[in-house]
RNA sequence: GGGCUAGUGGUGGAAUUGGCAUACACGCAAGACUUAAAAUCUUGUGCCUCACGGCUUGUGGGUUCGAGUCCCACCUGGCCCACCA
């Protein structure tokens, strides 16, 4: 047995003395593997975190044996909403309870016995850090990626917040999962947008798993299709054609081909058409109620599928069909989001189900004019929408062509007559950033109503102003050498709806950096969405006591981008969007030179309850690392999650199957004990220690290369649970033939598994070793396997009749067929199954099976 | 409703990618050691059958000399998206 408290008191502290981490070193590779850095709650670590970093703790470890140069950084994610809530809770500071967390984590992450290097350690709630934040963010303002504008926004109810669309699940806050509203706000948003189609073409440069890939393609959700004009008509135009109204609305659609079905428009409550059309809409009471009566209900509500369609039409407003010219009526119903497209619709109520519904629900007209069966022209009455594709009918010049074609040509004769023209939409929209919360990075703008009136009357030379100050007037950045904008520490910081930096004085005691006015100044007491601080944080890792810069140029060149980045798959369509927009946006401003920020990613599985559910307070089956390590160690609870199953999967924790990886490390143990008592030490790589146990040196050899080469390959393919099953095996055969070479081999393909032990056994079989400045098994190079050793002219190949096994024969290595038929019709036990029956064909697989058939 | 993913012993899971299904581990059973227990070690452990042998990777079909693996349909979980025009 092992002391497991003694050995890993022992190492922990000799690695904290040491310099584990060696300088870069320009002859070698680098690898900069990252975590997703946590936020740091006051929970304490989960097990789900162990297992993906004990994933690159293992990567780092091998890397670093093999030559390279390795980054391996850990930080905080520190700002956030849990931790100002709980500060809310407690009364006390969130820098304070955020502090204790990390110190806490810290304990934890050391006491795993993870390489990280604390040199690149960043913290995003500090000053240090969040000056960068707002650094880059002024950037992107300064350069037309950052504006503002009203917008009807997510805002949740009980955190007294707006939200990313992201962060809003079913029309539930992420966080608190209580209803989430429509609210008008003036807001600051981020120009992601802008790289819709790069972000969606650059995803084929990505060694990433296709589901996240996948999940982005969705996100980003480009359709193809076309921007139709309707034309209005209405009495109010005839009469007043000098006001300054729209003349018709537009639409858009991915199914021109359908354009002879439409029979009504559609609109969202929000369009604009409603306010510019006031007067001529006759029943415009009627419409507002229905407006206001939608106005709180959540998205779900609002779009779930299961909602019955709602809506009213506007009357005295008529739209003219653009080839038809029919007049369409025009409704305002909430299934049509103002978000999407244009914020109306050509409503084709006989091939879309949803206008079908809202059709079949005011007596609207269907008209069908895609036909299944063309061309037998009798289209089946519909009991649903018919959404396929088929050949057009009932469309005027071009009947009989089929779908694809139908929307080719009356996107062509669109184009001609200047109704329409093709477009490209995106689900994507821009990020919303702003947030009436305390504990995040403040947005380092200043308001000033006198530059505002400046620049608005053209009194300012536009040339000295920045791209962000022009399009948002009166909006001011903060000199850069006045950041950070530090959080007042004196704020009350409950939520009321208002920013709680909006409370504080001191913070509003400002001037502005343009005119130096301190009438009608104020600072931006927004704070931003804690996904800006993760934007950017693997670049601060290379650089994070930089003053200068974010990080130095030669730095970023020499680590980025980052090879290998370990984490959960929810953040799919946040975080890892998000970063790659922060590294175009840069990559375009010439701060970078690469243009992805992650080459390779990999998700690591949910660990669940030990009732195959997700682990949650409320349902009592979490399990608290501290407690695992106390009682089998910090080597057991890493070497038993990289056990579990597949890295990637979703799997139940079971503290039981613990003592199975304990018992092995006991095993791993006991034998350095038994090779201990033999000495000479020289003697050892020969002698049998039981000389009962019959000897079998040649197959132990061929084990150990055989266990060299699959762990080294399992590492790199992230196959961790088969490495340790390997390693079982190896280690149950040198119980057996307790061999000092392969022994040594052993301990080093398990140290980056469990390094506690590993170091232990390898600082007693090398003493001499450890009286080096700063030594540790982390500096032995990774066992290579001799190939000449295992290659054998030998092969077991089976032998089938009727694809049915019925023996296993040892032949000499590509036998030709001739020979091998010879052999196997030598064997009784063919014999014996063929009987007086000659095989109808025989087909050997070369060096591996034999199947007779008869 | 759409997409993705998985389904293998009592349990977690292996299977060099089409060639010995159930590696490794947990559990269980028997034995050794012990006054006894724990720990440890040894042996056994998919199902049916006394056996010879037969059957077995969610279900049904197909391709193939040969299928856990490939194709089609279905069933059941999990994840993601969803009135996106």
């Amino acid at each position: 047995m092992y002391k497991h408290k003694q050995i890993e008191a022992k190492w922990l502290s000799y690695w904290e003395t040491i310099k584990l981490h060696s300088k870069y070193n320009s002859n070698k590779p680098k690898f900069y593997i990252l975590d997703m850095f946590p936020y740091p709650s006051g929970t304490g670590l989960h097990v789900g975190h162990i297992l993906g970093y004990t994933g690159t703790d293992i990567c780092s470890r091998f890397y670093k044996m093999n030559g390279y140069n390795v980054l391996h950084p850990m930080g905080w994610d520190a700002f956030g909403l849990p931790a100002e809530n709980y500060a809310i809770k407690t009364k006390t500071h969130p820098a304070i309870t955020t502090q204790k967390a990390i110190q806490n984590f810290k304990r934890q992450i050391n006491n795993l016995g993870f390489s990280y290097d604390w040199n690149c350690e960043v913290d995003t709630s500090s000053s240090q850090y969040y000056k960068w934040t707002q650094w880059l963010f002024l950037l992107f303002f300064k350069n037309g990626l950052a504006y503002q504008k009203m917008a009807s926004v997510n805002w949740c109810l009980s955190c007294q917040t707006v939200l990313a669309r992201e962060q809003v699940i079913d029309g539930k806050c992420e966080r608190c999962d209580s209803n989430v509203v429509q609210k008008e706000l003036k807001q600051w948003f981020l120009k992601i947008t802008k790289y819709a189609e790069r972000l969606l073409a650059d995803l084929d440069k990505l060694d990433w798993p296709d589901k996240i890939k996948e999940m982005q393609i969705n996100w980003i959700g480009k359709s193809i299709g076309d921007l139709i004009k309707f034309k209005i008509s209405c009495s109010e135009l005839v009469n007043n054609a000098q006001k300054d109204l729209p003349l018709d609305i537009s639409v858009f659609t991915t199914r021109a081909d359908t354009l002879f079905g439409a029979t009504y428009l559609v609109i969202a409550p929000e369009h604009p058409i409603l306010g510019y059309y006031k007067n001529s809409i006759t029943n415009f009471d009627e419409v507002q109620k229905y407006i206001q009566s939608i106005r709180y209900k959540n998205e779900l509500e609002r779009t779930g599928l299961a909602q019955e369609k709602t809506g009213v039409e506007l009357k005295g407003l008529k739209v003219v069909h653009p080839i038809t010219k029919t007049e369409l009526s025009i409704w305002v119903a909430d299934y049509v989001l103002m978000s999407y497209g244009t914020g109306a619709i050509m409503a084709v109520p006989a091939h879309d189900q949803r206008d079908f519904e809202f059709a079949k629900k005011f007596n609207l007209p269907i008209k069908i004019v895609i036909c299944p069966n063309y061309p037998n022209p009798i289209c089946p009455i519909l009991d649903a929408a018919y959404t396929g594709s088929g050949h057009l009918v009932d469309s005027g010049d071009f009947i009989g062509l089929d779908s694809k074609s139908g929307q080719a040509e009356i996107s062509k004769h669109l184009l001609q007559i200047g109704a329409g023209v093709r477009s490209v939409q995106y689900k994507l929209r821009d990020w919303l950033i702003s947030r009436q919360r305390y504990w995040g990075c403040p947005i380092p703008l200043t308001f000033c109503s006198n530059c505002e009136v400046q620049i608005k009357n053209s009194e300012i030379d536009l040339k000295t102003l920045s791209v962000g100050e022009i399009e948002n007037p009166g909006w001011v950045p903060v000199l850069d050498s006045n950041l950070p904008v530090t959080l007042p520490e004196d704020v009350d910081f409950l939520p009321t709806g208002e920013s709680p930096l909006a409370r504080s004085k001191s913070f509003h005691n400002v001037s502005c950096p343009r005119c130096k006015s301190t009438v009608n100044v104020r600072a931006e007491s927004d704070t931003m969405d804690t996904f800006v601080d993760s934007s950017w944080y693997f670049l601060r890792y290379i650089d994070p006591l930089n003053t200068q810069e974010f990080a130095a140029q030669d730095k970023i060149k020499q680590w980025l981008p980052v090879d290998l980045y370990v984490g959960g798959a929810e953040h799919a369509v946040m975080h890892l969007l998000y970063s790659r927009f922060f590294i175009k946006a840069l990559k375009d401003l010439q701060i970078v030179d690469f243009d992805e920020p992650f080459i390779k990613l990999v998700n690591q599985g949910l660990v669940l309850g030990e009732n195959n559910q997700k682990m949650s307070k409320s349902k009592g089956n979490t399990v608290n690392p501290d407690d695992i390590i106390e009682a089998y160690g910090a080597d057991s609870i890493r070497l038993y999650e990289m056990f579990m199953g597949p890295f990637a999967d979703s799997k139940p924790w079971s503290t039981k199957n613990i003592i199975g990886v304990r018992r092995f490390l006991d095993r791993v143990w006991k034998i350095y004990e038994t090779l201990d008592k033999i000495k000479p030490r020289e003697m050892l790589s020969s002698i049998p220690l039981d000389k009962n146990i019959t000897r079998d040196d040649k197959q132990l050899d061929i084990l150990t290369q055989k266990t060299i080469i699959k762990v080294t390959n399992d590492i790199k393919e992230f196959k961790f649970n088969t490495c340790v099953s390997s390693l079982m095996v190896l280690v149950n055969a040198l119980e057996k033939q307790p061999l000092l070479k392969h022994y040594e081999s052993l301990i080093l393909l398990l140290s980056p598994f469990a390094p506690y032990i590993t170091e232990e056994i390898w600082s007693q079989l090398h003493p001499e070793k450890y009286k080096q400045l700063d030594y540790s098994i982390l500096q032995e190079e990774w066992p290579s396997a001799n190939l000449d050793i295992i290659s054998d002219d030998k092969v077991t190949i089976i032998v089938q009749i009727n694809g049915k096994l019925r023996d296993t024969v040892e032949i000499n290595i590509n036998t030709p067929q001739s020979d091998v038929e010879k052999i196997v019709f030598n064997r009784p036990k063919v014999l014996k199954f063929l009987g007086d029956q000659k095989p109808k064909k025989i087909i050997l697989a070369p060096n591996k099976a034999i199947n007779l058939v008869v």
